[in-house]
DNA sequence: TTGCCGTATGACAAAACTGTGACAACGATA
DNA sequence: TATCGTTGTCACAGTTTTGTCATACGGCAA
């Protein structure tokens, strides 16, 4: 699993480095920055999971780092928790109805922001994993890890079902075995790159009627059928 | 195929010396440097393809190195792979922030660094490579490994997808055999050059109507129609 | 028109690929 | 500890793909 990003835009010093610590405590990276024309290009350049977003900032105010985020193309979909400090509450209104997610009040509760973050990368994370996985009768639900052909369930182990999400997402797109390996396997995987061959023929077998989404592209790789 | 660069800036000889030699194996051109002012030197006048940059350095630390590189027009675009040691992994936050796209921490296992690399390489290669590959009713889409003459797909093996892809990619310019041999084969095939023309009768027999799209320049190579 | 040289063709055997079944190593679980 | 499910390897067989060769063909210049 790939860890999350979060960006932090803070201007003070301790809150970003509180943040920063207990954001790495849960397992998430993070990236900060003190001021909102770099956060905005960071958030830009690195596309993180989800910003925390001071409303308060030197050069260029969270409202209008938030107005721009929204704009960009790829920085539209990444959600966005406020922080704002007591008395600013006005605006929180005027927060939200521009994009952000959710907000916090200084002095907020770290236990609660770390909560409000899991939450909000969750209901993300299924929202853009479940989108495309499904096709041809064949459908995958990733964050319960079960599989269905033609609403019927079938079993998968935990490499079939690795496999099968990778040529799911990938859809139309030959994937040559190396690439399987690298992506499904992790890049430790010192193996026999025929390995993904007998996959394949066990995700088949499984797949059963179905099993012809699955195309060899003899020379290259396999591919999920567009 | 031209032989892709790659600049290693790195103190520790053993470690230099390691990685030149491992990547000269996969088949890169190295340059490498142990300092990081001169390492910036060198990124500026060669350009490489990718560049491996270990953060503790003599003279200027990799992060300004890092910071530099992402600055200059001509270098920005150049993937940066960080190596840290253990203990620095606070400092990889800022590294990503800065540019790097992937990060390795000490001691790495080789073969994962290279498999990284090449991935790299291939995500930025793509990136810049996928163009208008569809002449003459010819189509092809170097994903999906699919070809189409006149919107009806046809069926091409691995070889002669490679062989249409590089004639199509230079359409308009004569390939001579040598050359196919060298961008469709590999430039360590040594086989008859007699082997391109079989390759071309197969292809023009699979194109059947389009196949006057794929010229003969008697005495040079062949050609794909302007 | 003839002869030369490069190219197209058809045939073929070698090489390369993929699908399969079997199996041993491993780990989790009862 | 015994058992069961999962995984990675391997050897083998059936096919397809590929490289080579011998030969026929065709453009071009003399």
């Amino acid at each position: 699993m790939i860890k999350q990003t979060i960006l932090i835009i803070e201007d003070e010093e301790d809150i970003r480095k509180l943040l920063a610590y207990n954001l790495q405590k849960e397992g998430y990276a993070t990236l900060d920055s003190g001021d909102g024309a770099d956060g905005l290009h960071i958030a830009r350049s690195k596309q993180p999971d989800l910003i925390l977003l001071d409303l308060m900032l030197p050069g260029m105010d969270g409202l209008s780092v938030c107005r721009e985020l929204e704009r960009g193309k790829n920085t539209a979909a990444i959600p966005i928790i406020m922080l704002t400090a007591k008395g600013e509450e006005l605006d929180r209104v005027v927060g939200l109805e521009l994009g952000a997610d959710d907000y916090m009040v200084k002095p907020f509760s770290v236990r609660e922001l770390m909560l409000r973050i899991r939450n909000i990368l969750k209901r993300h994370v299924q929202a853009a994993a479940r989108a495309h996985l499904a096709r041809h009768g064949v459908s995958l639900d990733t964050e319960a890890h079960k599989a269905s052909v033609e609403n019927a369930r079938i079993d998968l182990t935990a490499t079939e079902f690795r496999l099968l999400e990778n040529l799911l997402r990938h859809a139309g797109q030959v994937r040559t075995r190396e690439q399987l390996l690298d992506d499904v396997w992790g890049y430790h995987f010192e193996g026999y790159a025929r390995t993904v061959d007998t996959h394949m023929r066990r995700l088949r077998a499984k797949l059963d009627q179905a099993a012809d989404v699955l195309e060899t592209v003899r020379g290259v790789g396999y591919r999920f059928k567009e």
